[in-house]
DNA sequence: CAGTATCCTCATTGATACTG
DNA sequence: CAGTATCAATGAGGATACTG
């Protein structure tokens, strides 16, 4: 039994590849691609919050809901569910009353974490540059 | 008159900040924060496929609707609409019958096709790992 | 405290048809 | 060729109320 797909057993055959060698090959643009999954979910727009709030230091869910203003109570726990069941993160349940859960960044999810905040500092600092262009290019 | 926003304006009073140091301050919450918009746009569905095809090459209109299949004409000029109008992607119409346009990548487009492609990788690279912590978090 | 459940709204997407 | 217009379907996201 597996649970590997199509998609997978390809990529062993084939060797290592990337998102954009497969774009030249004209492969990625299977809808199922799990990468375009991971991406979503890595990008979304709480997801990104999260993974930079947890980078900085584990959390307990009320942490999060007061750090991240603006997300409901559903959404976080939502988002909280998607990257836990990416293994992004890590999800402890202390055996207390009232309840208390931390959720913390697995060792891949701190990775992509820094990717994540790697590319959003880019965005940040350059974000001068942007705004301007788009005045340029408006005009 | 200004098109300046009150975060721009903030931020230059503060000097070159970023999305961790503006989480840090507990800033970027703001759902004005155009580095969101951006960052959405970046990662959107189509968007990263146009940014990463661009990055090979130029493309006309209907070269990048067989390249990237699956979207709609709808979804592609949308796509690149958005992208031309925050600077990234620079739109040539040729003054001829029947009509080319074609489509590439201005100098800041490029750096930002760039940082995506390099995620976009980074998620390809690991999808093994991904995918095997998942059926770990799973289990 | 740390969520779930339900309902509801509106933005995104897609299919289809049409145009300069 | 390179789109736009229109309408239908889908889904993300939010408000509120409730629970272990």
């Amino acid at each position: 039994m597996t649970n590997r797909t199509q998609f997978e057993r390809e990529r062993e055959r084939e060797g290592e590849t990337t998102l954009s060698t497969l774009l030249r090959r004209g492969e990625m643009f299977d809808t199922n691609c799990p990468g375009r999954e991971i991406l979503k979910h890595l990008t979304s727009r709480w997801g990104v919050l999260v993974l930079i709030a947890l980078l900085e230091d584990d959390h307990r869910f009320s942490d999060l809901r007061r750090k991240i203003g603006g997300v409901s109570e559903k959404m976080l726990s939502q988002t909280l569910q998607t990257l836990e069941a990416d293994g992004f993160v890590k999800r402890f349940s202390h055996p207390v009353v009232p309840p208390r859960v931390d959720y913390s960044l697995t060792p891949i999810g701190r990775e992509a974490a820094m990717k994540v905040r790697e590319f959003a500092d880019w965005i940040e600092i350059n974000i001068g540059r942007i705004m301007n262009g788009k005045r340029v290019a408006e005009a």
